[in-house]
RNA sequence: GCCGGUGUGGCGAAAUGGCAGACGCACAGGACUUAAAAUCCUGGGACCGUAAAACGUCGUGUGGGUUCGAGUCCCACCACCGGCACCA
């Protein structure tokens, strides 16, 4: 685009602002306890100047958060400050409005791109991601963000993943204990008691039923594989445990993903196989039943809410046990459906399951041990794209149907999966849409045992509830009562038991990588030659990663840690663990860090952590008021949708731990949630380097300003929409911001600034530039006429009630219209324009706080206060009473058509207002020589005449 | 297939069940200017009609329904976006 004129200096009034608030540190936010430097603005604001910030002295907390990013090489993004102008909006807002505000930034700086490059040219990761860090910085912070950069921190700085690392320990020393009355993280210690020789605590551990059992276990084993079995048991009930399971490698990638990462890594080009290595896991299925229940008491969108319903996928069945014929064994399946147990014609293991060995007959052998290899070569790609087409073998084995006694065939097939419920299951070909497609394709009996309630309903791969049919003792039920009967039948003759599953797996922690946390993990070996894990002592954290030459794994495939052999032995022959963290580590916890981001003895100080989190606080206001002035948790976490799942789910399980281990004080860490949606380029597609349609900010900045920028991000449409770029549209705020000046200042003096920018020298600095900008002579300090006032308040209103429900794009639109009006007032209130300023201050930050600036050099009789900088000027209460009209206009229908408004007085009756509407003109024309059947009259509404 | 969301001018959008299209973009006309840019003013859903207007008819994805009155509520369907997908 050509450069055209400036609306207005921003590119000096930008510079000097955010030099202001850096100096004054005006957004610094203040813990309980720390005090308040005199003449900072929030002291004065709030009379803590040079105090003590006394937790009673300070007002309400008000935290509010984005979702920090990974600094990549490529630079902001304009999806990035999208989100950032909300929350920095809303933040500023909220200290108007008299709240301490925290409104951090930070990094979440591990990740794969820095490494890569490592392993490219052999430069430090950490010089790369320092490197990305200051240009982020650079662009954040010509955003004009409140941020308060005294608390920015990054997932890689050591005295952070020192506490990533202290809270896995928390994790490997926990367990939880799932008995009735506790259903929470343990310290690992208590398990440990309750299975000593001499246990100290027992008075704790003997109120859970699970350690008392457990006990009882350990106690029933040989004393000299008692240890072992101690250790084993004790890897049973860690929420960090090792794991030998298959697990999602990807060759190219040189490392494994968890199962919520690999969709991301496949869409990018990566191979993903299942390969079975030895893992670290954490036990978030414990936290299964919590992070489902506990979605109900936080304020997402129910979108998301659903999202992450579907991935824990929690689902209520029973299981049953069947007997194998001719065998001893028995196996068990889940089924969501006990009541088709009568039509169960087959029986599907999962090519991995324990019992496929076992029970294959000599004949299938062969077969079998085909499939299995058949079913464990097929990448994750693969399996779905044969999904469609069924696949399994028979394994000569039959199973025994507890219900009727019929032998039936036990297949093994790779739709069964062995990770989910028992890895086995009863197929029921008529009421399952994936049993009953298998059936028809290897000629497997159908058996129908539900009526459709409707009798033209195919019964064939009917999957809903009907009634039970041909299943005996439950024949004529309807389905519910049905499931009911045989469930009980099943429990009272030991066959089955009601059982609920989760389609939410443990997380697969560990990375082969080497730019992560390194775990605070050793490795030993016991007298008989076992391997063993140990973790290091808190003390001895942080645990830096050794220094690297080469970052690739080693050739035989372990992780590029194994390279350092010095770090690797340690003196008394342990090894240490070469897996290191995934990047979601660093993610879980970084809003508690901020709270208290210099702690040196702790994660986060605990007085701290319960002012921000505001849990006693908001319990107190919710007795009090019946409403909730502030809220548990943080208060508002804006952030993109692709974390909706991953990191919101991890974060929440991490928070949950803690908060069981009484480490923080809310159960919940993210009390509201919103989702910004993207932003497209200008030809409607998604924004990427090879359409070549992607928005750079910076560019964005030099031409309009921070101010238009950020004001066009919130002018485009709601924040939760979807949206396309418009530089247009850029240009339509920034000629309102450039309204909004000319109604502030004198022409002639703009005209005598832009003459002297033009001949400045470097001695002339911006200040004395921009101190040639005189104020607009119409601006007078009088009183404002009821018009005025009246533009004013709905102004306040409309912008005030906008913000609190978070619609950005109206409230600017309401300040458009302010603007509209004003500019046309002969005589211009100095309190009129003094107030629309502080409405504008959270949008345009600088542009209002020049001419803030301006205005105040202004004498005034009102003898306001002038705070040193704008943003903590007390937030303006619109007034009802100067709204009201002494007229009003009411529109009338005829037989509910629109025809004609009418103007009353606000004061008169129906009666007069009927008549108003009849002596209408227009109305006349539809009313005239008609008999008038009904008067509608909503009273200051409308007025609907029905005529026959 | 299942779950969630969204469908309104040329475009981004706005409308407690009560005047559809606020605000902005693009566009057109005018003022200022030697001229342009910038700025300011005016106009604008479609159709019919007219010199121009008025008046009129239609109009919020489609079809029904509730209601004096529906973009808004209910039912069915269509399209698009996002998520999940052999989870028994």
């Amino acid at each position: 685009m050509a450069s055209s004129r400036r609306q207005y200096p921003f590119h000096l009034i930008e510079p000097k602002w955010q030099q202001t608030w850096e100096q004054q540190q005006a957004f610094r936010a203040f813990n309980p306890g720390d005090t308040v430097p005199v003449g900072h603005p929030f002291g004065v604001r709030h009379n803590l100047s040079g105090k003590v910030a006394d937790r009673q002295l300070l007002p309400p907390k008000f935290y509010i958060l984005d979702m920090f990013p990974y600094p990549s090489g490529a630079g902001l993004h304009v999806g990035h400050p999208e989100g950032y102008t909300a929350t920095d909006i809303l933040a500023r807002y909220r200290r108007a409005c008299g709240f301490n505000v925290l409104h951090p930034m930070g990094w979440d700086s591990f990740g794969l791109p820095a490494e890569q490059y490592a392993v490219k040219t052999g430069q430090h990761p950490r010089v790369t991601t320092e490197a990305n860090i200051a240009n982020f910085t650079r662009q954040i912070k010509s955003l004009g963000f409140s941020y308060d950069w005294s608390r920015e921190l990054a997932t890689t700085d050591v005295e952070y993943f020192k506490w990533t690392q202290w809270i896995f320990l928390k994790l490997y020393n926990s367990y939880f204990d799932h008995s009735s009355n506790i259903k929470k993280a343990m310290p690992m210690a208590l398990l440990q008691d309750a299975l000593s020789d001499s246990p100290t605590q027992q008075n704790e551990w003997s109120k859970s039923e699970v350690l008392v059992n457990l006990r009882k276990i350990i106690f029933e084993a040989a004393p000299e594989i008692r240890n072992k079995v101690r250790r084993f048991t004790e890897d049973q009930f860690r929420l960090a445990y090792v794991s030998e399971a298959p697990v999602n490698w990807s060759p190219d990638l040189g490392t494994v993903l968890s199962n919520e990462e690999v969709e991301e890594w496949t869409a990018k080009g990566h191979t993903v196989i299942r390969k079975p290595m030895r893992q670290w896991m954490l036990r978030i299925t414990a936290y299964a039943e919590k992070l489902l229940a506990d979605l109900d008491t936080i304020d997402w969108s129910d979108s998301l809410k659903e999202m992450q319903r579907n991935w824990i996928g929690r689902s209520e069945g029973a299981e049953v046990k069947f007997q194998i014929s001719n065998s001893e064994s028995q196996m068990t399946v889940f089924t969501t459906r006990p009541d088709t147990l009568f039509g169960a014609t087959y029986m599907v293991l999962s090519p991995e399951h324990k019992l496929v060995g076992e029970i294959t007959t000599a004949g299938q052998k062969q077969a079998v041990e085909d499939y299995k290899k058949f079913a464990s070569g097929k990448s994750d790609l693969e399996r779905t794209e044969l999904a469609k087409e069924k696949s399994g073998v028979f394994t000569g084995a039959f199973a025994i149907n507890p219900v009727n006694g019929e032998k039936i065939p036990i297949w093994i097939a790779d739709y069964v999966l062995a990770s989910y419920g028992t890895g086995a299951i009863m197929a029921v070909p008529a009421h399952d849409t994936r049993d009953f497609e298998f059936a028809q394709k290897f000629q497997l009996p159908i058996v129908q045992v539900v009526q459709p309630n409707d009798p033209k309903t195919n019964w064939q791969g009917f999957t809903d509830d009907g009634v039970a049919v041909n299943s005996g003792f439950i024949t004529g039920l309807p389905t519910p009562k049905a499931k009911g009967k045989i469930s009980a039948w099943l429990e009272e003759k030991g066959l089955g038991k009601k059982t609920i599953n989760y389609k939410l797996r443990d997380w697969l922690f560990s990375r082969q990588r080497y730019w992560g946390e390194p775990f605070p993990i050793i490795w030993k070996k016991d007298a008989a030659g076992n391997l063993y894990h140990e973790a290091l002592p808190e003390s001895s954290l942080p645990l830096l990663p050794p220094s690297l030459e080469d970052y690739k794994p080693t050739p035989s495939g372990e992780p590029p840690l194994a390279r350092a052999k010095d770090w690797l032995h340690l003196p008394d022959g342990s090894v240490r663990e070469t897996n290191t963290m995934p990047q979601w580590a660093g993610s879980c916890w970084y809003y508690l860090r901020y709270l208290d981001a210099k702690n040196s003895a702790a994660f986060v100080g605990q007085e701290v952590e319960s002012y921000w989190m505001g849990s006693e606080e908001s319990e107190k206001r919710k007795a009090e008021s019946g409403k909730t002035e502030t809220t548990p948790g943080v208060d508002l976490y804006v952030g993109g949708t692709e974390h909706a799942v991953l990191h919101l789910l991890y974060a929440r399980f991490w928070h949950k731990v803690l908060f069981d281990l009484g480490l923080v004080s809310t159960a919940e860490p993210f009390y509201k949630l919103v989702n910004q949606g993207l932003i497209l380029g200008e030809d409607g597609q998604k924004m990427s380097k090879s359409r070549g349609n992607v928005v750079n900010p910076d560019d964005v900045l030099v031409e309009y300003g921070a101010d238009a920028f950020r004001l066009y991000e919130m002018f485009m449409g709601p924040l939760q929409d979807t949206k396309p770029w418009n530089t247009r549209g850029v240009e339509g705020v920034y000629r309102f911001l450039g309204r909004v000046w000319r109604l502030f200042v004198d022409e002639n003096s703009e005209t005598e600034f832009e003459q002297a920018e033009t001949v400045t020298t470097k001695e002339q600095s911006n200040q004395e530039l921009l101190n040639l900008i005189r104020l607009n002579a119409s601006i007078k300090d009088v009183a404002a006429t009821p018009a005025q006032l009246k533009t004013l308040h709905a102004c306040i209103k409309k912008v005030t009630e906008d913000l609190d429900g978070m619609r950005f794009n109206t409230a600017i639109s309401a300040m458009m219209v302010f603007v509209n009006d004003a500019i046309t007032w002969e005589t211009k209130p100095l309190v009129v324009l003094r107030d629309f300023l502080i409405l504008l201050q959270p949008f345009a930050p600088h542009l209002a706080e020049e001419l803030w600036g301006k205005l105040n050099l202004q004498p005034s009789t009102f003898n306001l206060q002038h705070p040193m900088t704008l943003a903590y000027a007390v937030w303006p209460k619109f007034d009802a009473a100067l709204l009201v009209e002494s007229e009003m206009e009411i529109p009338v229908q005829v037989n509910g058509k629109f025809r004609d408004t009418i103007k009353v007085a606000v004061d008169a009756d129906n009666a007069m207002i009927e008549a108003a509407a009849k002596a209408s003109e227009k109305v006349q024309q539809f009313i005239a020589g008609k008999a008038i059947k009904k008067v509608i009259l909503v009273p200051k509404r409308m007025v609907n005449l029905i005529v026959g």
